[in-house]
DNA sequence: CATGACAAACCGACCGGTTGGTATTATTCT
DNA sequence: AGAATAATACCAACCGGTCGGTTTGTCATG
């Protein structure tokens, strides 16, 4: 194996395991001798990839937004109506939140650290707007083609997001709660339903 | 003073530090210490009145669900309409979130930790519910005095709690990004009119 | 004078980060 | 080609400092 392959591997499966313990642990907690000891590399060789363990969790925050735009923009390539496409996607969330598992806890901790680091917060803030830019894209296209009536695209968009957010939320908060699936897809047909209608 | 009186005293002071201080800088990165500076209390008074540094947190989970408790209990005895009580509501969410500036923050230190701390978990599940509870209880009183037509409560309040929590995290998490408090209103304004429509 | 309310010194554990050194791979030179 | 050199990847011991929590002692109050 190479020495760029090995190197690769290594930085990778610290990624890994950091991501892990952050979700499952929290980032504070985590100390990076557990993050080594799990990811099987020694602190040298952590200090020798990342700077520092802030460093880490910023890597792995960017690595959240460049997926999401990847996801954003496979999305953007359908031809389907809105309603379609939302239903699509309200139909593939069950799926996504199972496989996903604990890995969206690590939201959480995002956020929470959000008001203590700037770089985090900047971040935070770049995946709030594009969510808000897709989801305001999405509606607008909704009515161009005719299928959705809201008056206020933006104020729609805004409320979109917040419906999914609160959802995400309350899935990750209480995820025995519910059958949180099968509630976020009948919520969003509900929502789309709304937005149909001729009254907003 | 009385030797009661001062006790409280003291007592509260150790918790309104914790409180500021979790709220700004979060929970695992604040010490006893600096609770104990900005108290004004050493380090024997505070371990005097709590067994320990999470036994405050959760003292302060608790106050926040009393609070929550009471909040309840003032608007269940309204008589206004539900769309005339949810825009009084909405009008309020402006001055509240202002008022209490950054002790919102301290929300996602709870909901951070809800996923290390079974206990956390326990009251943050308890609040969810709560609030479902309320906004069902809400949306039903809405239906039976004719003013809102939702086919489903149990799904339409999950919904409403889905927009108030996405709206109080994008706020808190983008504090400038926008007027939060007047996007907040219209955007409950905007609920409460596609729920009074017939095709819901 | 007994007790509850505090004060301050103290403790072992642990944490993020550093350092000096080694092993392996890549590059250059003869 | 093969020796010499450079560079990279990695390791394990270690360090200053901080943390949550304990202990011992003081002192006003009831």
């Amino acid at each position: 194996m190479t020495q760029e392959e090995r190197s690769q591997e290594t930085r990778s499966s610290i990624l890994a395991a950091a991501e892990h313990s952050f979700a499952e642990r929290g980032y504070d907690v985590t100390s990076v001798d557990s993050i080594c000891r799990a990811a099987c590399v020694s602190k040298g060789a952590f200090y020798h990839h990342f700077p520092s363990k802030g460093a880490v969790f910023v890597a792995l925050l960017n690595e959240w937004l460049n997926d999401l735009d990847a996801q954003f923009a496979t999305m953007r390539t359908s031809t389907a109506s809105v309603p379609q496409e939302v239903a699509a996607m309200a139909s593939s969330v069950d799926g996504i939140y199972r496989l996903a598992g604990a890995k969206w806890n690590i939201l959480l901790e995002f956020w929470a650290k959000s008001k203590v680091d700037p770089a985090v917060a900047q971040s935070t803030i770049e995946m709030i707007h594009r969510y808000q830019g897709f989801f305001r894209e999405l509606l607008e296209r909704g009515r161009r083609e005719g299928s959705l009536h809201v008056a206020d695209t933006d104020l729609a968009a805004v409320v979109f997001l917040s419906v999914v957010l609160g959802l995400l939320l309350q899935g990750t908060l209480d995820p025995e709660g519910r059958d949180w699936g099968t509630l976020a897809q009948r919520a969003l047909s509900m929502l789309m339903a709304m937005m149909a209608g001729r009254n907003t």
